[in-house]
DNA sequence: CGACATGTTGAACCTCATCAACCGACGTGG
DNA sequence: CCACGTCGGTTGATGAGGTTCAACATGTCG
């Protein structure tokens, strides 16, 4: 493991929290405007090239973060290097256990990674002073624990095919849901899969060759379009939903 | 699904709060005397058979409990039947989802339990008024979902023999922790599976068939003993934990 | 005693992992 | 400029680990 040489750069706050993208939609969104300057104070804003550790289960982290943009996988790794992707943070998510020690994970930038950081000591004392967003941190926790629960039934029950249409919806939801960049009319959007075919593979409990086969699968089947490695399209998203095996994945 | 016609017997609470038994590791714990009698004021107990529905994930729970004896399952089953146990809460645990609408899942007695049943709108009240309490809750709940986190690595990554192994270490953890009965000395304490091959297997995310056939293996190397379909015998607890592949699941 | 539920064992099959070759994209250095 | 190594992804051949189907054992309850 190479150890973190300044693997993040500490980058000015663009503006004011007031002037945050993803304000409303993150915990903050919970803070009036005398907490939100409160916040504002002990905040800095960080960027994490894809690949950096964030946190590790090393060294306790001393920091909370809310993802400004990017997507974070959290990994656990058995002693003989087998892999598990147990979650991923996308957007306005928060990332960092609140209260007790040390993760028991690892938490990774998948994707170019902008945080927002709040040092550990500030932030618990501006939780207890403020109950109204450590409530919002506690319903996200349970959203996180609902969400886990769902991909055990995937990773316990489910066939290569399902996990893999899964994940594409998942993604598809994910990426309609904050507003997909590409959808000027005509046709299916196009997605962006920010995994790599590894990430998506120790995400599903799967091997890379797998997800291959099942992807270029979906796409004979006609339930895809695969639009170079990294893109694609969902012709008809009740097909999708139906190779996927009608889980609450998607009912949410 | 038989629905529940009288599945629950509500019996009187035996005596006040401070009998309870696991009053002191429940998120009781957290509270004062004066607390404890408002909550008293709302507790009623309850004994369900094994195998009845507790909560259902068709009508919203109206009330959240502490168990307090037995084991209660979380389940989530595909259209098509495949089922996968996502929890398994012993007897200080807090069984519930706080705040939001109904859960996502089956509660199901795996034994013969008893709860400490609170009104949905009586506990959310008391949890408003003490935070120390909506602490514990939450911190329960991270719990929760860092061994939601493990299980999944187990149900991702690992072989059908690691996952019986990991499994029957778990057992033996919580049942040393929480005091056996049979430790009279002299050998290796015998530990009781409070679930059937078919509840194992889900989850564990497999069949009856192959948890049947590694614990028989598990048997033949030596690792358990088995007396009995539900009772088991760890010689060296290293060779189990050996087997079940050195994780988290016993490192915590 | 037979009926039924629970658990074990056996044999055949199939899904998915493994090992390996290959392809295109990209960057580097001669 | 092109040879080259590397990296991410695809495709193929093979085999092992688990599922499936089936028979059998054991225990319990009427």
């Amino acid at each position: 493991m190479a150890r973190s040489e300044r693997a993040m750069e500490t980058v000015a706050m663009s503006g004011r929290c007031g002037l945050c993208a993803v304000r409303h939609r993150a915990i903050c969104g919970a803070l009036g405007e005398v907490e939100l300057r409160e916040l504002n104070r002990i905040a800095h804003g960080k960027r994490v090239a894809q690949g950096r550790v964030i946190m590790s289960d090393a060294e306790p982290a001393d920091f909370f973060a809310n993802i400004v943009s990017g997507v974070v996988k959290l990994t656990k790794t058995l002693s003989d290097g087998r892999q598990q992707i147990v979650g991923l943070l996308f957007a306005p998510d928060f990332l960092g256990r609140a209260f007790s020690g040390n993760n028991t994970y690892f938490a990774e930038a998948a994707t170019d990674v902008e945080l927002c950081c709040f040092p550990n000591a500030g932030f618990e004392r501006i939780l207890k002073r403020f109950p109204d967003m450590e409530r919002r941190l506690f319903e996200r926790t349970l959203d996180e624990l609902d969400g886990a629960r769902d991909w055990m039934v995937l990773l316990g029950r489910k066939t290569a095919s399902e996990k893999v249409a899964s994940f594409l919806l998942m993604i598809a939801r994910r990426s309609t849901a904050i507003g997909c960049e590409h959808s000027v009319s005509e046709g299916p959007a196009i997605m962006e899969l920010p995994l790599s075919r590894a990430d998506i593979a120790d995400y599903l409990g799967l091997t890379i060759e797998t997800v291959s086969r099942q992807m270029t699968k979906l796409k004979a089947l006609g339930v895809i379009r695969l639009e170079g490695g990294r893109h694609f399209a969902v012709p008809h998203m009740p097909a999708l939903a139906d190779a996927a095996g009608f889980d609450s994945v998607f009912t949410d």
